[in-house]
DNA sequence: CTGAAAGCGCTAACAG
DNA sequence: CTGTTAGCGCTTTCAG
């Protein structure tokens, strides 16, 4: 209660300047040669007196916050959510803390939380990008802040990214279900501009190409909701019974198509082939399981920790060399997609 | 680049003092009577220069934030995540933002980030508490900071809470199976002196007594990881064979029992009938589809944002009248629990 | 080996 | 109607 401790008030206990105690605090005692003695003193009373340093004074001061800003599209989406885990755990083992905000891809929201990021003096930023923000991630940049872009960047713009290989990701699910032999594969997927998506739908195009097949895409607006998400996909479903595949080109349509699926009561994989892009604890436990495209969260939470430490590390941004950086994803293969175990039991 | 521009920089330009420009820019500019003409060419520059706000000297002069602290156990739990998401909307929209962390139920690095928080004067907090951090959450209250825990709360500590009814909904979990003729009901937790917890044990307990059944309990130590989870469950399984329906405490030991079931080949409801505490997507879309307990995550956080903006309004915590709000859980019957449907097809 | 003094950018009394 | 002054709590030259 009552006011908190400065470190001006234990200064004045100990009749010496608060000089000395900030400097004994931030353990630079010994370059400034200062007496053990001195320094004994001052650590107990600290530690007695429970002093607690003020961040926010010391962020005034030296303009760093110790502080990463994590930006997500969603936070209840699990691939985000466990990734946001892992930087977590890892940045807090370098001393820096994470705060972190769903930007629900929504630009004006995203840009109003930079700013405010910017205003707290956040020292580096993890950004998973909504369209049209190209600007102030510039600006940010340009003000010297460290940012690596995730999941999705702006081929306009020269920044540090780390994303998975989307186009050769989806080339090898596509590729894997015609070896199946599967031949009547359609792609669903959300109508976006970002690489992310682009990238998947052009891996799909690609491989039906270089196979002679016939494309089939249907490209819903998530913006219109779950139902719409829903009724789009059952349209969809019942207007092309010919179909024997299809591949979901996020874990969240997968989620909606299987409902959809299971309503019209086909069977997977006899009727109907099921590949996910994107990984998730269910398709291994669902029946029949899901084969699925799953990104490797742990090896790109590491390049993205590393690549920003090193430039908040260099107190720089390291403009000469941006790092862009594109992982593979992995093909689990599981029951959806092998035709050869439809007719079990 | 270059220097940041200053409420000081922009005054100057005018040939005003700061003063004015602060005033005008905090909207007080009516009540100081400042003329319209100046306030006009204050914003012009303002908006002109982009001059940005330093929220960093703002919070050190002010002693205030507009931010809120969320503590949660585990972001990357699907409830958590759901509970995070609606805290955040309905915090910005009056004006507050969230930064939030997971606490993993450590009580040592929960201490450490309360102390973070605290020291970067944020203005309120809602937390999910370890066990342990009794102290720590009473000297925020006796600071004067509005706390309100969510999910467990201390039976010894005088604080807002906001939770479910555990051990009601669990009864009424297991009086459902009772009621659907299972007799042999066994009940599977986690190790915990949390009251989410022990709250759900007392109420299979007391459902069980009550019927003159047998208490058939296996509590799994969650530390040892996910390994040694599916074990215990696994084995406990086994060495029971005469049990006809397990209820789990939480989400992520149904999803792990699942799995165990799925290995064990045995069938649900007709071998063992499931039932979940705490909902979750995936069990609508499971074959067979599972009956859950749910948490109704709106209703929670919108009593949670409620309590801590009314305290944050007043400006201090309103220790005469802690809100403790508990509220029923709703059972959601699917077929993991409906005898009857088993010789279906 | 230690301290004085300046100042980060902002706001709030109090004076005009 | 507007400005002066002081100070939030800390770090950092620079001078002893």
């Amino acid at each position: 209660m009552g006011k908190k401790l400065s470190l001006n008030d234990i200064a004045k206990e100990l009749n010496i300047s608060t000089t000395t105690v900030s400097i004994v605090l931030n353990g630079k005692a010994k370059e400034r040669r200062i007496s053990p003695a001195l320094v004994e003193k001052v650590l107990k009373l600290v530690e007695q007196r429970e002093y607690k340093i003020n961040l926010v004074a010391k962020s005034l001061r030296t303009g760093k916050s110790k502080i990463i800003g994590l930006f997500v599209e969603d936070i209840s989406n699990s691939f985000f959510a466990q990734f946001a885990r892992q930087i977590e755990e890892k940045a807090y083992s370098s001393g820096y803390k994470i705060i972190y905000c769903s930007t629900n891809n929504d630009t004006l929201k995203t840009k109003e939380l930079l700013q405010i990021f910017k205003s707290r003096q956040v020292d580096g930023y993890i950004i998973t990008p909504p369209k049209g923000i190209e600007e102030d991630i510039r600006s940010l940049i340009d003000s010297d802040s460290p940012v690596v872009l995730f999941d999705r960047y702006f081929d306009e713009i020269n920044t540090h990214y780390v994303a998975i290989d989307n186009a050769s990701s989806t080339h090898l699910g596509i590729a894997h279900l015609i070896g199946q032999g599967y031949r009547k594969i359609a792609f669903i997927t959300i109508i976006s501009e970002q690489t992310q998506m682009t990238g998947r739908l052009d891996g799909y195009r690609k491989c039906i190409k270089e196979h002679h097949l016939e494309e089939n895409v249907i490209e819903i607006n998530r913006d219109k909701g779950q139902k719409h998400i829903v009724q789009r996909i059952k349209g969809f479903l019942q207007k092309n019974r010919q179909l024997d595949s299809i591949m979901f080109s996020t874990n969240f349509l997968t989620m909606q198509g299987l409902k959809c699926i299971k309503d019209l009561k086909l069977r997977i994989p006899q009727d109907l082939g099921i590949l996910s892009f994107d990984d998730n604890e269910f398709f291994e436990l669902y029946q029949p399981t899901i084969t699925a495209i799953a990104q490797p969260i742990e090896e790109l939470s590491s390049h993205v920790i590393k690549i920003l430490l090193a430039d908040l590390a260099s107190g720089q941004v390291n403009t000469k060399n941006y790092q862009n950086i594109v992982v593979p994803g992995s093909l689990i293969i599981r029951d959806s997609t092998i035709k050869r175990v439809a007719t079990k039991k």
